[in-house]
RNA sequence: GCCGGAGUAGCUCAGCUGGUAGAGCAAGCGCCUUGUAAGCGCUAGGUCGUCGGUUCGAGUCCGACCUCCGGCUCCA
């Protein structure tokens, strides 16, 4: 048989040949330093059969920038991790170890609690398999012989697997542990050149909260020591961007433990979040939205009438009023919007309306959930409803997919669609959510926008498209989103009267572009590292005279800098120039001003942020900023 | 909410096995009058997260609670 290698080229094979037997017959230093093999593009096992015409490449211990490579590799940790468990842990059970995005996990059913001080002797064990090298045989059986097996070795999680197992079950032994495990697998142990156990976390056993709490231990692995050190650094640079971080080095907000989950914005933050609200608020008139306000608590009996009573009770803040009544407080603006729009008739002539609200909202988040920006309890939604008619959903849809492409073209961000269908908890019947989710998905394809599907995790109302991006640390968050809903219109008996002067349903799209400005602006924050964009910026400008003989002078250039609409400070304080350069860098400012001697207002010394240095008259540099001080597109 | 870790000055952190707290930066004051990333000096600032316990004595040991950090779950 026949394989094309990456370079094109053909190697003849005796038929049934492995990836082990493709690498060797390339050369033995190849086969040497293999470490897995990429088949018509997807990883498989190095023991495994190649098959006639396929594509494949070997990876290597040289790939230590290959996601493939690396999983292969940080996979045969987790075992190596488990090993070293079971023997320093006697009555230990194991469940589930893979590889990560940068390390591994594994997780562990421990007779008596660990603690983080435990992973240093769990890491010398780990090191002491490694001296002594171990290899990885793969072998398959049946499943009744997979049961059995663990069964005797009283690993009751590996059990549930193996009943649950579809296809060819496989298992992989090194040293003195065989775990059920599709692989693939190092041949041996010496790839691992650096290892380290990163973390301990309590994991519930499938990810179900209604499930067992495990012990789960986190570690990363490299091909070499100098990658680890590298991704070690990596994390430190993550740090200096962290958003919580720059929020107190900028000074934009903070957060107390009076009123934990809820951000105190300060001036400086303040600014950018009304940035923000502007681009909403000019976007949304030019775009046909209307604005409106509506109350932040209600009585129980709308939370009931919506169906956030019983499917979201826990996450929202009530407040007892008598006996009787209960108020709670707004999770989302789309009850109110619901009361609004079937305060009067409404004519199919009305249609579609399109209510936005930038309200605060609040929900009781689980403590342990809180993070910063991206996850609080005090949230500010851009968010909308469009009542709309069943015939006008695909064109709302396609005009919310503009807008946000928009709208997040001009931070140049790029986030990944999801496509959320009905969950557990669904309101509903099936069929209203067959033509629910058929046509976000309808939309999706319209637009060409490619999506990966997380089947059961849509809203109790509706199903949904979110957007989302990675933070610094590389955690997921969900920013936009688009939902599209039939009940909760119809819940609140919301009708229109058509042209054949009878009542037909209302549709629902609930959307948010941005999500919430708190997530928002800690994302953007550590995608620009705190150097926003001019007009986002706190401080457009600051003029720093050099003397006490240059303040009136540095004064009038502020103040004609201001007249023309910028935001600028003098700083006149008596330190050197140095100094509040510095100071000014580390605030990140964009353009500085040096005001001397050698300047006048027709010969300006103008940095950038950075460094770089120009010189130019005022009138020159109002014209550059002008344009550089709107959102793009304005 | 759950598992693990942490909470010392505005910020970043030091304080060994218990003997009533310290640095740098920031702040205030003074001197310097500054030329593209830190001029010099002085001063002030802490009920060591909160409450309780052990002890002659607790920042240090124990318990509960609060908050934060890393995960899990949940979500914009």
């Amino acid at each position: 048989m026949q394989v094309r290698l990456p370079d094109k080229s053909l190697l003849e094979l005796p038929d049934g040949a492995s990836g082990l037997v493709a690498a060797r017959s390339i050369g033995p230093r190849l086969a040497e330093q293999a470490v897995g093999v990429r088949v018509d593009g997807d990883l498989r096992d190095l023991r495994l059969p190649l098959a006639d015409g396929q594509q494949i490449e070997i990876l290597t211990t040289k790939n230590g920038d290959d996601a493939d490579a690396l999983t292969v590799l940080r996979h045969s940790a987790a075992h190596l991790l488990a090993e070293a468990v079971r023997r320093l842990y006697p009555g230990v059970k194991v469940a589930i170890g893979p590889a990560i995005a940068n390390g591994f996990y594994y997780d562990f059913d421990f007779p008596e609690p660990i603690a983080e001080e435990d992973l240093a002797p769990i890491e010398a064990e780990i090191g002491r398999e490694l001296s002594e090298g171990r290899s990885w045989e793969r072998s398959e059986v049946s499943r009744e012989e997979a049961r059995q097996r663990f069964v005797n070795e009283d690993e009751p999680y590996k059990v549930e697997l193996v009943d649950e197992a579809e296809g060819t079950i496989s298992l992989y032994t090194q040293g003195e542990f065989t775990d059920l495990c599709r692989g693939p697998h190092l041949i041996d142990s010496k790839p691992i050149k650096a290892l380290k156990l990163t973390g301990l976390a309590g994991a519930y056993w499938r990810g179900d909260s209604a499930n067992k709490q495990l012990t789960r231990i986190y570690g990363t692995a490299f091909f070499s020591q100098k990658d680890l050190d590298a991704h070690l650094e990596r994390l430190e640079e993550a740090k200096r961007r962290d958003h919580r971080r720059l929020g107190i080095q900028l000074d934009l907000f903070h957060f107390d433990e009076h009123s934990p989950g809820s951000a105190f914005w300060h001036p400086k933050g303040m600014t950018i979040f009304n940035q923000l609200e502007a681009l909403r608020l000019r976007e949304n008139a030019r775009r046909g939205y209307s604005e409106v306000k509506t109350p932040l608590i209600y009585d129980k009996a709308l939370w009931v009438t919506s169906g956030h009573w019983e499917k979201f009770r826990e996450n929202m803040f009530l407040i007892p009023i008598s006996e009787e009544h209960i108020y709670g407080i707004k999770p989302m603006n789309c009850p109110g919007h619901m009361l609004l729009f079937g305060s009067k008739l409404r004519s199919y002539r009305d249609l579609p309306l399109r209510y936005a609200e930038g309200a605060p909202l609040h929900r009781n988040e689980l403590a342990g959930a809180l993070h910063g920006l991206t996850r609080v309890r005090y949230v500010t939604q851009d968010d909308a409803h469009i009542f709309c008619s069943k015939e006008q959903i695909a064109a709302e849809l396609d005009g919310c997919f503009e807008y946000l492409r928009y709208i997040y073209g001009l931070f140049g961000i790029e986030p990944r669609a999801e496509l959320s269908t009905r969950p557990e908890n669904k309101l509903g019947s099936d069929d209203e959510w067959d033509f629910t989710e058929g046509e976000l998905r309808a939309a999706l394809d319209r637009h060409s926008i490619s999506y990966a599907l997380s089947a059961g995790e849509g809203s109790f109302y509706g199903p949904k498209i979110d957007l989302h991006i990675t933070d610094v640390l590389g955690r997921s968050w969900q920013m936009g989103t688009i939902q599209l809903d039939a009940q909760m219109p119809a819940r609140f008996g919301l009708t229109y009267v058509g042209a054949d002067n009878s009542e037909h349903p209302v549709f629902v799209i609930h959307r948010a572009l941005l999500g919430s400005f708190e997530r928002f602006i800690g994302i953007l924050l550590e995608h620009t590292g705190g150097d926003l964009p001019l007009w986002l910026a706190p401080v457009q400008v600051r003029v720093l005279p050099v003397g006490e003989g240059h303040v009136e002078a540095a004064r009038s250039i502020v103040d004609g800098l201001r007249d023309a609409g910028f935001r600028v400070e003098l700083d006149d304080r008596s330190e050197s120039v140095g100094k509040r350069i510095r100071d000014a860098e580390l605030e990140k400012v964009p353009r500085l001003i040096v005001y001397g001697d050698k300047e006048s207002p027709e010969d300006l010394a103008v940095r950038e942020h950075g460094g770089a240095q120009s010189h130019k008259s005022l009138h020159e540099l109002v014209i550059e900023l002008t344009p550089l001080v709107s959102p793009p597109g304005f």
